[in-house]
Formats: structure tokens, sequence, C-alpha cells
DNA sequence: TTGTAGTTTAGAATCATTCTAATAATCTAA
DNA sequence: TTAGATTATTAGAATGATTCTAAACTACAA
């Protein structure tokens, strides 16, 4: 069985032909980031045929069963990331592209008291970069 | 003179009854977070006429001469904050709510490398919060 | 092979935001 | 003052990302 019927599997999610394409663009290398419409481009070059509808329900979907997360950069976009580990970005406004920025690249040496009757849930640090001059 | 026809005087603005409104409601209080439909509620019901087109124009506006911030949280509303000090923000996703987190209360030990060309132009740290169990 | 539960789809609906172009208010110089 | 020029406001249309809907399709278990 393939990696992606593997995952669909584990994740109680049939294995259609659109899925598997989304899931083997996922695994294709190690971390991507993704929007809806960057990925259903890709994969209509591909000869592909899904609609938007089957991308964002599955992107949804797979990011509801921790295969990728999802966020929002300081634009109005939604982001799908396929690096699980907690890490940040930086975020290039020039090239609408996000680079991770590694967990063991920012430390901490103090952080806030979180209000009571609340835990804390994920964090997101985007640092937001222009071009030099 | 008013503070608020100081306040848009100094930024070349001209001090029209809409513009009066929006600046007198951000100088009511140290720190507030507010979104383009939180604040025409409020004006509207102080009885002050004003259209969304105009509400977006002008917290943009003020947001391009830096008497606010523009930012957007894990949801999809572009958020507008008068604390212009350098801060980082809780999100209360069930109260659909910012509170602040004062610069003093995070520091970092270790903080990444800008790539090369580029330089860093702002931080976004959103720490969501979820309730308790 | 058939029934059913789960999927995909096109297109409509939604919602935040921006645009447009017509009308109104403010300002400046005489 | 006032006329003319400049800048603002507005309603409603346009845009763009995302979600919804309901009908057609597919996978799978029995």
């Amino acid at each position: 069985m393939s990696e992606a019927k593997k995952i669909l599997n584990k994740n109680n999610l049939r294995p259609t032909k659109q899925r598997i394409a989304i899931v083997e663009f996922i695994l294709q290398k190690n971390k991507i980031h993704v929007t809806a419409s960057k990925l259903i481009k890709h994969l209509r070059n591909k000869n592909i045929n899904i609609s938007l509808a089957t991308i964002y329900n599955n992107l949804n979907e797979l990011a509801d069963k921790g295969v990728l997360k999802k966020f929002y950069v300081n634009n109005d976009k939604m982001w799908f990331d396929t690096n699980l580990e907690d890490h940040y970005h930086f975020y290039d406004c020039d090239k609408d592209e996000l680079i991770d920025i590694d967990k063991s690249e920012i430390s901490f040496s103090k952080s806030p008291e979180i209000p009571s009757g609340k835990i804390k849930d994920s964090v997101n640090i985007i640092i937001n970069l222009k071009n030099k001059i």
C-alpha cells in the first residue's frame, strides 16, 4: 500500500483519487507551505481533476486529523503547513512566501502568564520581512 | 482645539465629523482592539452616521500614518490596535477577543537570523487560548 | 452486485474588504 | 465671504477567499 494510502487509512479517510493526489503532494518533500489556490493550480497542471471545494474540504479535514497545520498570515489567506513540529515563520510579503524558522532558532527566557480559566492552544510567531532598501 | 482634531491636523487629515468620531473613540481609553464591524456598531449606537467604506478608509489611513496598528488574527478579520508599543496578544477564540501581552512579559534569549537581502518589518506573536476543559 | 455511507462537484451563498463614481464637505486665496 | 479646487463620504457594486448545498458519483462491506 502506498504511503499516501496508509496515511488516509490511518485517518479513516477513503482513498479517493483526489485525496491520494493531495496527500502525495504533501509527502513529496519535507516542509511545504500551501494555500488552496496554489494547490489547485499545481494539481491541475498535473492533469488531476479536482474542485476547489474538494481542496478545501480535504485540507481542512487533514488539518483536523493533525496531518497538516492550518494558520493565517498577515494577509488574508489560509495557509497549510506540513511541518507539524512546533516552529515559526518568516513571511516575505514581496514574494508572498513563507520560510520556516526552526523551533531551536527562538528561545524564550520569559513567557507570559496564561489568563485564568484558559489554556494555551497554539502559538503563532510571524516575522514579517521586507526588502533591504 | 480638541485632542482628536490635533491628531488629525498633525497627520494632514481634514477634521470631518466621521474622522473626529473615530479618533475620539480611539482616544477614550488607553488600549483598544477593534474591527471595522465592531466600530461601526459602536458609532451607530451613538447616532453617528457613517458608512463601512469610511470606517475602512480611515482606519487604514490612520494605520498608515502610525496612529493605529493593523494586523490579522487566526480568524479572517483585520484588527486595529491603538496600542502602538511593541507588544503581543492572546486571542480568546471563544469570546473573539484580544488581550494585550506587554512586551516585558516575553523575552527572547535567542532570535533567528534574518534572511540576506531582507530586513525585519514587524513581529506578530499570537497565543491562541481555549477554555480549560 | 447491490445498498449505503462517504465523496466530489459546480455553482450559489457568505462575509470581509475594496472599488467606483456621484455627491458633499472643507479649505484656500483673493 | 465666496468661488473653485481639493479632499471626503457614501451606497452599492465588485472582488476574492472560503463555505454551503444538493445532486451525482464512488468505495466498500455484505
